[in-house]
DNA sequence: CTTATATATGAATATATATTAAAATATTCA
DNA sequence: TGAATATTTTAATATATATTCATATATAAG
């Protein structure tokens, strides 16, 4: 028998709060589909594969608060910077939200 | 083989983002972990049974947004009010939560 | 009808977030 | 060295969110 009661502690809803809300925007979602199918990439590509207009530097303060909260981590290679997801695990977030009658 | 390239359109992609912000909060989290295994439930007992210190207008203030937001629904009887989870799927974030190193 | 109880609402404030434009930094290459 | 490119940073502004307190509404009980 599976016990369907759940205790996260305060600490670790605090943690996972920030993981959401970091992401919870419709651009934010975006980048991680990009990367999801791409990664590594850098900005320019990130931004120009993104079904928005997106200006660079909107792509930039973006890019950096999703690393800022370790959602992603990346990788300086001559001018570029590459990003790529930190964890995929995280991706299965996406499942979630294809099999919920909300969306 | 299974294709790992998803495609949600800009418009799904924000009423995705809506709702994840919608319970992007450790007190929102936490409400909907309490409704798991209790719904439906009134505001007091939702305020009683939260981790930390409850006020119960800071309670209904969030139950207000997460029902205007579809997240919950809820049912008035007597003087009181009961919420429950408008689509339990949405608890299985929670167990992406659990599998996921971020947290 | 009056009181007590449960919940909701509105206003005030503080804080966080998103967007844009301009300027700064770093790297490559001529 | 100096120009071109990629990205970041800073500042300004607009907007959204969370919290608290005071007040309002609705229902039930006496």
């Amino acid at each position: 028998m599976k016990s369907t009661k759940r205790q996260f502690s305060v600490l670790k809803l605090q943690q996972v709060a920030k993981i959401l809300k970091t992401i919870s925007h419709p651009v934010k979602l975006e980048i991680l589909e990009v990367l999801e199918s791409n990664e590594p990439l850098d900005v320019s590509s990130i931004c120009n594969k993104i079904g928005i207009n997106c200006e660079i530097s909107m792509m930039s303060h973006h890019l950096s608060k999703m690393k800022d909260n370790g959602v992603l981590v990346s990788e300086k290679k001559g001018k570029q910077v590459f990003y790529k997801i930190a964890d995929r695990q995280l991706l299965s977030i996406f499942d979630c939200m294809e099999g919920c009658d909300l969306f």
